[in-house]
DNA sequence: CCTGTAATAGTCAAGATGACTGTAACTGCA
DNA sequence: TGCAGTTACAGTCATCTTGACTATTACAGG
């Protein structure tokens, strides 16, 4: 049995109730906010204006206050870091961090989330923040295999954000196969050929054209057709049908990337 | 912008580096400890001591501690609570629960997370439990459809448990549909048989008899069978080819459940 | 009106799955 | 000893899905 730290006075826990002894933490959420443009996938990053890892890029973030949940602290920092307070943004749990010496400071987990934005507007630094911008993530130093890029071109990151990085590109990358998410990185209406673009990013390989529509348009409820005008595609070639999000969420037989590894370790 | 609480004394934050006010919170692990046993899904639970929720059951776990990662909590409780102190136990982080009412004494943030174990000897009740054991999942008053039980005839749960354990459910059901994981239910060695009895057991519907076998033995690395002795069945009928787990992890393609909804809200 | 480009439609073989039927190897009991 | 019951294992066949292609259609621009 461990032994447990002395009791520790706080207005959030009243004596009379106060069980044991408990060491009191800081929670933060951190937001790993993806887009697609330029056709690569894209985070949001902000520049840390102050010690620790001052001038680093960092995953935009704040404390979970007093009187809010976990949840509604990631919506509100969404809505201050992006401007964007839709709450019909999509917006799930990622992972909890939580190593004692993650940040120098002081005992800090973290709830990290991910949220996938279709053309969001520039980004606004806010106050611990000299700057703030999308990257690519092909520009980011993460984790795992790097394809063949020099290690100092790339960019890294503040306290263990390269990995929470990391583990949100699979995350999304893993539901592009077994969900219709994919949909959520494309503003309204969009074309199939957007769609496979942002597949194309995510994933890195292009899927096949024919089969990729065949399969987008045999799932039920992921897209629905947008009846009415199909406007000319401006670059020449055939005007494409336009779609809008359906309300499926389940891709269900999974579309499969093709190369991934089978046994992982 | 939301106020900002004032500075609180700690001496995990030493004042020179602490940048921002920050809220105290607990952060605590929960377990879900799940086994498959008498051909049900079962979840280790204790039976709370003291008040709140005196009497009622619910999920094993404890504080993380000052110097601890919240991955070392959770297998430090693991190993407490169930005897197990095994490393190859398959532990993995659920997803992080931090309603502000949560828990009534204080502000509480819990990181949940799923364990599946094989066979597991008879749990021990804490210092802070009345009773500890096993329940079926279908005995619980869970959130979602019931089928078909009275509720007055299910076990309720503390706090917010019920969705945990009903979060957990609907992860090892999913993960048993991409992954190996099912062998993790099993004790070495195994037959096809058992395997297939816990895939019954989580999805609460029965595999095909001979598709499964296909599936689970053209998985390369799924399982690996165990030369030598094939011990007779006991139980009158043709003694099974014997089994080890694999070293693969991904079951791909998945072998799909049936009966999923394909629009999920 | 011809050419380039992108969208859409269709074809065909290979692979995977669902629903079966048949055979083998054991135990227990008459 | 042999028969029935039980479980493991093997194989078949139609259907569904996928991967890899090859047309055809509808536009823009010269």
């Amino acid at each position: 049995m461990t032994t447990r730290p002395r009791p520790q006075e706080g207005d959030l826990a009243p004596p009379e109730y106060d069980p044991h002894a408990f060491p009191p933490f800081a929670v933060t959420v951190d937001l790993a906010v993806l887009t697609v443009a330029a056709g690569a996938l894209q985070i949001l990053l902000v520049q840390r204006d102050e010690p620790p890892f001052q001038g680093a890029w960092a995953l935009p973030g704040g404390f979970v206050l007093k009187d809010e949940s976990v949840e509604e602290a990631a919506r509100r920092e969404l809505a201050e870091e992006t401007g964007l307070s839709d709450t019909t943004i999509h917006l799930e749990q990622l992972a909890t961090y939580g190593a004692p010496d993650r940040d120098p400071r002081m005992r800090v987990v973290s709830v990290a989330h991910v949220a996938l934005v279709a053309d969001p507007p520039e980004p606004v630094a806010g106050g611990d923040a000299a700057a703030a911008r999308y990257w690519p993530l092909d520009d980011l130093d993460l984790p795992g295999p790097r394809a063949g890029r020099r290690r100092h071109d790339l960019v890294s990151l503040a306290f263990d954000h390269a990995q929470i990085v990391a583990d949100a590109r699979e995350r999304v990358r893993a539901k592009l196969e077994y969900t219709t998410l994919a949909t959520a990185f494309a503003p309204e209406p969009f074309t199939l050929s957007d769609l496979r673009r942002i597949y194309t990013a995510v994933w890195g390989t292009e899927p096949d054209l024919a089969n990729f529509r065949r399969k987008v348009l045999s799932a039920t409820g992921m897209v629905v057709p947008e009846d009415g005008a199909r406007p000319s595609g401006g670059s020449g070639g055939r005007p494409a049908q336009l779609y809008r999000r359906g309300p499926a969420v389940d891709l269900r037989p999974p579309m499969l990337r093709a190369d991934v590894a089978e046994v992982r370790t």
